[in-house]
DNA sequence: CTTTTTGCAAAACCTTTGCACAACC
DNA sequence: GGTTGTGCAAAGGTTTTGCAAAAAG
């Protein structure tokens, strides 16, 4: 049943998010694949991503703008929010200590962790650039 | 102007969020208010969780479930989010590192980092009794 | 051909907002 | 009395869904 047939529209949906290194939203994603596919639907786009994302290519990320955002880079690794501008960006982070927290912490805890994410905020490149 | 008169639909609201150590949706705190105030509207739910948000008297989280969830704790924990059950639950973890976190990831980082939060996942303890 | 996917539009959903009235000091 | 807060209902914005037609294999 479940045999993917992978459409134009899919194809071009996960091709542009893997362009990109921020982690854009529907919307983004929507207008973007719009320019090569014109006919596109919003509600296409919201379907693929959530296929894709169920099926472990892509991740869903939820922020604090309250808006759901994609990402096609599914390795281990943390988010940046900018307070100022909202914008997103990869943090590449991973030490040590980070692979055994999960360990760390299960020992005071009765269920079982898998994994974490950890989101960082604050004042991105960009806007520290044009706030001092 | 921004002289604060502590209704009691806000106390209430408070009040309620303070007694629980799950992280509830605007729709539960709405439904245990209505219990003492049954005219409560959810509009008047919500402004007080943005309002007490915003006074940082609670805290607003996102979880991948689309909501957003309110807690009381504003202390720095982290929490914890089964994926059998979707149950939230505070985790009682800070460690030295922690502290550090920022610091050490902003040297590789152009911006300004000013704080973070990591959200554990896993099986929460109920789930492992029931299904092992 | 059969199954999957699309486009469109409508629906569902959570959250915010406008307004007149009530509560507070 | 002037400000702040509420209830109600309507609006707002994002995401999902139903369905007939189109695409894929």
């Amino acid at each position: 049943m479940a045999s993917i047939k992978y459409s134009r529209q899919r194809k071009a949906i996960k091709d542009f998010l893997m362009t990109r290194k921020d982690h854009p939203t529907a919307e983004t994603v929507y207008l973007n694949v719009r320019e090569t596919y014109p006919h596109i639907s919003l509600g296409t786009v919201y379907r693929n991503l959530t296929l894709l994302s169920d099926m472990g290519e892509i991740q869903r990320l939820h922020f604090k703008d309250g808006l759901d955002h994609f990402d096609a880079d599914i390795r281990s690794h943390s988010h940046f929010l900018c307070t100022e501008c909202g914008s997103v960006l990869d943090i590449d982070y991973q030490s040590d200590d980070d692979l055994y927290l999960d360990e760390r912490v299960n020992s005071g805890f009765d269920g079982r962790i898998t994994g974490h994410i950890t989101y960082f905020q604050g004042i991105c490149p960009e806007c520290c650039k044009t706030s001092v």
